[in-house]
DNA sequence: TGCCAATTTCATTTATTTTTGAAATTAATG
DNA sequence: CATTAATTTCAAAAATAAATGAAATTGGCA
């Protein structure tokens, strides 16, 4: 289907630059998280957008291959930022944008914060040990350890939390 | 000088160990804040070093060269995470690492993400001027841009308090 | 069941980012 | 102020990440 530019042309022109501008924001706003450039415009085209969209209609308004395509749902759907719409009479899958921000935060900080910040304990859980094995008493490393642990503590507690409390 | 690992073999093993482990630590803490490599290895180090290292201590520690060592530590001092210390009777300068996590993240949050909202805003700015040259009212558009709007205001009150308010 | 549209996967290509290394610059010291 | 150590800069190389496109897989439907 359509790998001309039917589908863009059928909207007037301040939507297209409105879309065009959701798409930039979400590109920048999903850099800042390090998301690759496909998956902040698959969710920038999929926010503006009032129906949802197949596979290849994002791929062909934004001119990126299928394969692209489907690895930034992919992503988007771990993320829960986008779902599947059921669309009667049509056999594709059809995608929507979750526009409640603090669940996309609240699942971002889970897959791509949370488990850094586990490994992180074990590794100063590791450290702890390797400098307890030492006989002299090692204040200064003792005290940088110390900041480590309430580092990643407060972190583990305070970004959960964080997406709990944002009312978006 | 020290271009071997005289330096490296002065350390117990233990030292050695705890020192590779702040090391992996930073880089991989830098890296989800989107820094390269060799800044988070150069932190790591300095980290957990009693005495402040000259720049070329640091490449040599690291095995890293020392344009390396010298981009690293530049954009490590336009973060705060690293400042320079006075070391008697020797004219190369020599660098500590900021411990006050909070700091850190007040100048990240001030250098790296505040810069993207301010942009952010300027841009749903044009898209509300966009959106309002319309002339039919057009309530799903309208939505969006509300909730973007909410998006980048509480992000740009939020994130500053934040770092306020860690004690760390 | 067998067909075919839709989607996923993944090896290859392309683009981007980071590191290197050497030349240029800066700055301290005799 | 000339010399040389220290540092910065930046073009090129290396490493890494992302996008492509085609083959493989999946799953609905006749």
């Amino acid at each position: 289907m359509s790998k001309n530019k039917t589908d863009i042309l059928t909207l007037d022109s301040s939507m297209r630059t409105l879309e065009l501008e959701s798409i930039d924001f979400f590109v920048r706003m999903m850099g800042i998280l390090g998301m690759p450039r496909s998956v902040g415009e698959i969710y920038g085209l999929l926010y503006f957008s009032e129906s949802p969209l197949s596979m290849d209609k994002i791929a062909s308004r934004l001119e990126i291959s299928i394969g692209s395509a489907s690895q930034g749902l992919k992503t988007l759907k771990s993320l829960k930022a986008v779902f599947s719409t059921y669309v009667p009479g049509d056999r594709r899958d059809h995608y929507t944008a979750e526009t409640e921000f603090r669940k996309l935060f609240s699942s971002f900080i889970n897959d791509e914060i949370m488990p850094h910040l586990e490994s992180a304990k074990e590794r100063i859980t590791r450290m702890e040990q390797t400098l307890s094995q030492e006989k002299k008493l090692d204040e200064f490393h003792l005290i940088r350890l110390e900041k480590l642990k309430k580092l990643t503590k407060t972190g583990s507690r305070l970004l959960p939390a964080l997406a709990g409390f944002l009312k978006m």
